[in-house]
DNA sequence: AACATTAATGAACAGCTGTATATAATTATT
DNA sequence: AATAATTATATACAGCTGTTCATTAATGTT
């Protein structure tokens, strides 16, 4: 069921406005150094309006995440029954895409949000792959494989981000695939 | 080559109030909630000296954390030559012993600090013990399976002291050595 | 005990935050 | 086109931050 209802021109009109003055500021300072004031200024609208569509710079840091997300469960579902291997290389080269509001999100305060959203969004991928039934994980802890597994691919693309992807997303999804495949 | 110059004993009690006041005010509320003010009060020292000391709180955390990691690298010289899981209990215990403090600065936008210093300690543990030569990991990269190891140790134990511990160190311990064991 | 050094204090400051409110402008609907 | 509802604005406010500075207090060393 999608919801029809319109939404108010100027509500679009302004969250478009201001996450687009986020962006342009990303590229001139860092996140932690952006004011609501700043942000304002650049969007052209009054800082009140900013808080009337969010709590704080981090919820609006926020729910610009949850639209990367988004995309990347897009993304995901495309490649639902390949190789780790090769269903890790659209999330990789996406990553790449959005190379500066990765990396500047990620050196920020606000850091914790995109952990939480990517763990949150990796666990829905991989809970059903654990077997602790049969197989290499026989007899171990499923929760714990689980997020063993789930943190260390948050880890890895916080890792690969935050040095400047010192490897191309073909090497980097294909070591992970690697690690993936052992674990799993 | 120890320092054995004298610290005025003024610094050491401001600190030491200043660090008491943290750890009393975090039973009390979360650490983002808590003002520069408000420990300025609790430690009874004014809330200049706290900026004589530390750039700001999120600094004076980070201090804290510091002095936790220390203890941990402490522990560790005593496990050198033992297995994984046996050499990971003390620290499982060490972090359940502190778990108010970890929690609570968990739970922070401080949590950032925590991360990084127990990452870098982290990896000047692991990072002798990747062979990519020959065994398991022959022709893989190095880096990365350091950073996947890595990683996945932080992350998990960031998951297990935010979902409150739901299982005893043992088990962390035992669980967290045999990945590590087909890891590494 | 007297001294020079260092640390702590309190007050003042400009700037940012988050909230509230009255007013104006825009929108969707009739 | 007129209307009611919604959104945006400007302004004001109290509280916190981080810095500065002159003054006072405590410390370690002669």
């Amino acid at each position: 069921m999608t919801q029809v209802t319109k939404v108010d021109r100027r509500i679009l009109k302004s969250q478009e406005a201001i996450k687009h003055a986020v962006i342009e500021l990303m590229s001139e300072k860092k996140f932690d150094d952006i004011t609501v004031q700043d942000i304002a200024d650049r969007a052209n609208v009054s800082r009140g309006t900013i808080y009337l569509h969010y709590l704080d710079k981090f919820d609006l840091l926020d729910k610009m995440i949850g639209e990367h997300i988004n995309e990347m469960k897009i993304l995901c579902a495309s490649t639902a029954d390949m190789e780790f291997a090769e269903a890790n290389l659209p999330w990789f080269e996406y990553l790449e895409q959005n190379y500066l509001f990765f990396s500047t999100m990620l050196a920020s305060k606000g850091a914790h949000s995109f952990r939480r959203q990517f763990h949150e969004f990796l666990i829905e991928e991989f809970k059903d792959e654990v077997n602790i039934l049969e197989g290499k994980n026989y007899g171990l802890n499923g929760e714990i494989i689980l997020q063993f597994i789930v943190t260390s691919y948050v880890g890895i693309v916080e890792w690969w981000i935050t040095n400047d992807m010192p490897y191309p997303p073909d090497v980097m999804a294909e070591q992970v695939g690697i690690l993936l495949e052992r674990n799993l």
